[in-house]
DNA sequence: GGCGACTACTATAGCGCTCAAGTAGAAGAC
DNA sequence: GTCTTCTACTTGAGCGCTATAGTAGTCGCC
């Protein structure tokens, strides 16, 4: 009963395995051609709504999608949004941030059905060569780059490719491609004046590889704020990773004047860290606070939990999700003859648009004693404890 | 100079955006006809050695790479792997394990030049749904099927499709399909068989959801092993995550006759059941010994390190990868009428293979005193610290 | 020296879709 | 009533590849 009425088109069928039901199949059943089919399943205008509802109506009967090959092969968006790390494996393994990241994105293309193209490589070059290919072979609408640097080779190169990319990180930096990025200034100020008004005024940052375009935005703001507020802000480099960060920290509290708090670049440093001045006997926060850049479970369960501003991996995926699938949108719209649906005019896309995200201070007891008092039974809760000790806050 | 010389066939081009060189831009630069230039590429025989490494060179000299689109709708393979989580977004980004797993999947895939797709669903059904549009919409060769659950639903579903699946977790409960997975049993003998050197006698195992398939397998060969060894072993069911494990930590310490030495699903859970400890006074590993199915960052940094059982996900995906690309080439060669390359037979196919991976006892502070008077410094070092108090030990 | 078997290709028909150009039929304008 | 304009389609040509059937040319062999 499902089967098409047939006695008019020949049993052309038979070669089985895989596809079974094509446009053709609808078209026959709708009694028009397979480019009406084309039009009402992709929203364009050409034919009725009467005819239309029909169409999508046996459509949805027999289970028929569109096959993405063939679409791609004839020109449409293949419905993919790539992605390229350019870094080890094993390293990505242990970053907390692109497994959430990845998490969110994934999340909402997947319901819009696109599918997001993960490709890992050893160098920029690689990764600009795969954007080449990924673009011209058509396997992607679209690129989301990761890891923006100061003086970025990536950023001209998919300039000049003119295709669908979107930044993550800036602001500043990612030349005329629109980004999407966590504003680092305002997370730097919302630690600062926190460890401020508690008193602090030897501050130091221990920051993560330079290069990063997000290091030293905060390098910036860090010494701005601190300067602002009348404390003392001292820079260090050590190098993401825990290592680095147990040594810096190591040699910061073993100096003269050895700073009261510390603000660290990521989660893991800041644990390390963390671990150094308990070896050490210094008292968290009493003797010398800390806070960080990341929030992760991790920083919700250690001892003292750690203050921390909260930006939201799995937010911050979806968020460039969305972006990404907006400059899809409008480069489709644009290319076919300067727009469908809206009138917006395509000179003005030219704009370096940007997206900022809400950082959000996570207050816990690494830096306020008053946070200090929870039992674990009720600080480990699934939900993240923006209550502990009942001095939440959020961005000003 | 790199256009082709062209007067011969006239200017067909010219619709720009996009793809440029085509298989009959290499096969006419060759003197060929686009089919020896398939066979040649495909590395199929029907073309001379001499004649295949021209038109390989002239392919490499004009930067040719064949359309996956058009391949795909042509019906060869459309290099693309599958992989669909059923958890929310938000899980995922505290999962290690998730990011690592594919990140070792991405790595051998993207050399091979397949790439990954990752859906997340909500159900069990919504993911059997996907594998079906994915097939029938021929966007994937295969599937790695992941999170084995003691009935699942989703095996017999794969098996019915017929299709290339690989199955993560066993052995057992997999049903026909080929599997990988990591040997619970004998991570769980390792994990027992060193506390019980260690001279424990009253061993607790919290364990996560009931349901997986490896909760399972641990259960009974933690029992087994336990009572080979004259120890009282205790099951404690905690459900995944921080909270459960502290609650049931908190309970068995309380308990009349506390276990000596607890062995908990996940370093999550593991840190949290740390802390409990540590808040609640009871010295690890003086009064209690610490130990973990899962070694991560985490569990290398935290104080005292924890031993767990080093998995390696990423290596785990590296090996998931290769038998999923074997699983689509015996595919492939299955279809095409008996298998072009070695005479295999078909039929052989049948037997539901597994391939397991050597789990390994990582052995740090947290149950062996000898392994505790490492500083941070050297303790956090980037890479892992088989060698931390000179009592590293590898799989029996 | 003509037949079969093999190699090394060619010719051509799709795969399932999209899109530009074309057309029947109705509606409106004068 | 003819001409234009609009809607609602149809027609047909690809997109770039693969696959199957077919065909020259070579070789061996009694």
């Amino acid at each position: 009963m499902s089967t098409p009425s047939t006695s008019s088109s020949p049993a052309r069928r038979g070669s089985g395995r895989g596809q079974r039901v094509t446009i053709a199949d609808i078209a026959a059943r709708a009694g028009v051609t397979s480019a009406a089919v084309s039009l009402a399943v992709n929203g364009r205008p050409g034919v009725s709504d009467a005819t239309r509802a029909r169409i999508l109506e046996i459509a949805r009967e027999l289970h028929w999608e569109p096959s993405p090959s063939a679409r791609a092969l004839a020109g449409a968006p293949v419905l993919s949004v790539g992605m390229v790390l350019a870094r080890p494996a094993e390293v990505l393994g242990n970053e907390a941030f692109f497994g959430a990241f990845s998490a969110g994105l994934q999340e909402v293309l997947s319901s819009r059905d696109y599918s997001l193209q993960m490709k890992i490589v050893e160098s920029a070059e690689a990764e600009i060569d795969t954007y080449r290919r990924w673009f011209a072979q058509r396997r992607v609408d679209g690129i989301v780059m990761v890891d923006l640097q100061l003086e970025d080779p990536r950023i001209p190169a998919l300039e000049e490719l003119g295709r669908p990319a979107l930044v993550i990180g800036g602001p500043g930096h990612h030349g005329t491609l629109p980004s999407v990025y966590v504003d680092d200034a305002l997370a730097t100020r919302l630690l600062v004046e926190h460890l401020a008004d508690l008193g602090h005024t030897r501050i130091a940052r221990v920051a993560g590889t330079r290069g990063y375009h997000h290091t030293a935005q905060r390098d910036e703001s860090f010494l701005a704020v601190c300067a602002e507020r009348g404390a003392t802000g001292t820079l260090h480099e050590a190098g993401f990773g825990a290592l680095g960060a147990a040594r810096c920290v190591a040699e910061l509290v073993a100096g003269e004047q050895p700073p009261t708090a510390i603000i660290l670049d990521s989660d893991e440093m800041a644990l390390a860290g963390a671990h150094v001045l308990q070896e050490s006997g210094v008292d968290i926060p009493g003797q010398v606070a800390i806070a960080s850049y990341e929030d992760s479970p991790l920083a919700r369960m250690h001892r003292p939990p750690l203050t921390a501003i909260g930006r939201s991996a799995v937010e911050y995926g979806r968020r460039a999700a969305h972006r990404i699938l907006e400059l899809i949108e409008e480069d489709r719209g644009a290319h076919r003859g300067g727009g469908a649906a809206d009138g917006r005019d395509a000179a003005e896309d030219a704009r370096p648009e940007l997206r900022a995200i809400e950082p959000e201070l996570i207050i816990r007891a690494s830096s306020d004693p008053r946070a200090a008092t929870d039992p674990l039974l009720l600080a480990v809760d699934g939900d993240p404890d923006r209550t502990v000790g009942g001095s939440s806050a959020t961005q000003g």
